[in-house]
DNA sequence: ATCATGAATGTTGTTAACAATCGTGTCAAC
DNA sequence: GTTGACACGATTGTTAACAACATTCATGAT
């Protein structure tokens, strides 16, 4: 479900779904190296299939390509993170008024089937599954809006909020809270625009609340700049 | 100036860049067909950089692939046409409350200059580059947000919008009226966060108003869908 | 022991040839 | 005269081999 692009090719589109997916639940940790051999035998096809792919998910800044030395997940710095959330609460919040006047009793029920799941694998413990339907939800917020591209531009935006998640956010933090959630689909059920957009707003500063932007990122991290301050005072005396 | 993405390679970056300028100014109708040997020939470079590019293109829905047919144009249906308008009356005004918030004096006066670079323009009755112009202010208030994250999505935005317009617009009406850009500018200037969201507002929603989305799209259209409807109720009995 | 040098290896980037597909024009049949 | 089939030309898609680059490890000198 919720094939957001169709990139050119129907394989294509799968690989690159398939790796959007494994950002959003952090299987994928930010740096991580995408090896175009590796990648070949885990889909089963031609190094050309994967290089497209890789094109495409550069291109959306969900990898990094390195000239000559591939392809890397993406590690947004902390002045990226800060204007991912702040274009999240910039267009989520408007998103929340169009789907509160067009959503219709179908896509209610889509949404309230969604928190059922996102409570049965907390309740499971099953914490990859509530990381990526907890991600997932803002995308099926943004589809039942009716818009098929703000829910590519939310897709995108998620998908790098778990990568800053990953990076910068609290230890055992998950993307959101499910109540909030829960009180959204409320909100939109009700049919009440200004309370799901103040309620979108918040959960969003929530999330931004729970960022370390300041500290240094976690995962493998780019030493140059780790050392370079320090050495650059210490060195050559 | 605005190189709003780096794809991995410069020379890539730069094709592009000139095909998004191409569409933005009209010089590249909906439909054309952009051929790989012609491409390669115009720009000086191999089949693979142009494919490359192409493919790039695609996955922001400047040019459509049709597989084994070729690139063209892409021509925005009234569906997306919609869609596109109404994620910007979501983005952009909510865009100026952080540009009123952030704009620094500089960047009023690389404003004011655009001001005065699209009424050049439009007195030397130069109407390819009143047209780019005009796009491209609202992609200069995106910078003088300082954020680049918005920065790419209202550049897309804006670039599918030149082709809207090109297919749904009223004839000799370019993309915006400069006197509404002039105020805009000025409540910025101002720092009047909601003056500069309402203007904005009204100035897209006039920009709505002046495309007839009901009409048959100009340039090659798509026969299936124009007798499909029809034929679906004649045929059969 | 440490650092520099250089070969060896593996990975990515590029090119060119080949295969497959589509559109067009021609020709024959009705 | 129209319609259908067929072959040709042109364009795109794919593959494989090659070149360029980066990393690593071993070697040797300081």
């Amino acid at each position: 479900m919720s094939t957001i692009s169709k990139p050119v090719d129907a394989e294509e589109a799968q690989i690159v779904e398939r790796i959007y997916e494994a950002v959003m639940d952090q299987r994928l940790a930010p740096g991580a190296k995408l090896s175009e051999a590796h990648l070949c035998e885990a889909f089963g096809v031609g190094r050309m299939r994967i290089r497209r792919s890789l094109l495409i998910l550069a291109s959306r800044e969900v990898v990094e390509l390195q000239p000559n030395r591939g392809a890397y997940v993406a590690q947004p710095s902390a002045e990226q993170a800060r204007e991912i959330f702040e274009a999240r609460l910039a267009v989520e919040p408007s998103l929340m008024r169009i789907a509160a006047q067009r959503v219709s009793q179908a896509d209610i029920a889509v949404l309230q089937q969604h928190l059922e799941n996102e409570s049965a694998a907390h309740h499971q413990g099953n914490r990859r599954e509530a990381i990526r339907l907890s991600g997932q939800f803002h995308a099926a917020v943004a589809q039942a809006a009716g818009n098929s591209v703000m829910l590519r531009i939310v897709k995108d935006l998620v998908t790098r909020s778990s990568l800053i998640i990953g990076m910068y956010g609290d230890a055992g933090f998950t993307n959101c809270r499910d109540d909030e959630h829960t009180a959204i689909v409320s909100a939109l059920a009700a049919g009440d625009a200004d309370q799901a957009e103040g309620l979108m707003r918040t959960h969003l500063e929530h999330i931004t609340q729970h960022l370390q932007l300041e500290r240094a990122p976690t995962g493998a991290q780019d030493l140059l700049s780790l050392f370079g301050a320090v050495v650059g005072g210490a060195v050559g005396g």
